[in-house]
DNA sequence: GAATAGATTGTCT
DNA sequence: GACAATCTATTCT
């Protein structure tokens, strides 16, 4: 398996960490066995001016604790009560960054993968999106603050890819901030859970 | 294929 | 007590 990635990559500018982890891939070594994918969806959430963002305005909580912590860390939470989202820390200790990983295209542990999800994760619909891909690489609050440059839960270097950039998903209520390019997704991918341009509403 | 409702709980007002 | 960085099943067309 490629090396895994080292702290400087994630101390790296929010949305540099954002572009760059596209393609990159993701592992977890699990009890159940090992789960891996390549990474083709982020988007970067940049506290406290981000209104997007849970450390927005400086909030500091149980909650974002991780995300003012050091950079290299998993800022992991519950969203509508049912599901889990996984960042990567990034900034210095104090900035609030992060990067929500979205989206994997599926590398090793398919099967067990596949066996999270549950009837409802056939074909694409194992990783294609933030809340399936934490269920499908087993990502819980168990591994809230875990540091990524030594447990189980990591990055791997990878060759990069063609990558664009499109507004966040699901932050609307953000006014301008939701208009910003900060998700960046692989071209062409997929597993990439909103397709970039495909936004066209026609009537 | 598109639109809609319901799930279900931690977190903050 | 409202709501959230979502997903799934169902009910249309």
């Amino acid at each position: 398996m490629a090396p895994r990635l080292s702290r400087s990559f994630y101390s790296q500018p929010v949305l540099r960490v954002a572009e760059a982890c596209i393609g990159k891939i993701l592992v977890h070594d699990t009890p159940e066995g090992l789960v891996a994918g390549r990474i083709v969806e982020a988007e970067a959430y940049r506290g406290p001016q981000d209104a997007a963002a849970h450390s927005r305005g400086g909030r500091r909580t149980p909650r974002t604790e991780a995300m003012f912590g050091e950079a290299g860390r998993a800022y992991v939470f519950m969203i509508y009560g049912i599901h889990y989202h996984f960042n990567l820390v990034a900034g210095g200790v104090g900035e609030p960054h992060a990067v929500l990983i979205r989206a994997a295209e599926p590398l090793a542990g398919l099967d067990i993968m596949r066996r999270r999800r549950g009837p409802a994760g056939r074909g694409l619909n194992v990783t294609n999106g933030p809340g399936k891909l934490c269920q499908a690489f087993g990502i819980e609050a168990k591994d809230y603050a875990s540091d990524l440059c030594a447990g189980p839960l990591y990055l791997a270097e990878a060759a990069p890819t063609e990558i664009l950039r499109s507004p966040r998903i699901g932050v609307d209520y953000a006014g301008s901030w939701a208009r910003k390019l900060w998700r960046f997704s692989e071209a062409e991918n997929p597993y990439v859970s909103v397709p970039p341009r495909a936004t066209l509403r026609r009537k």
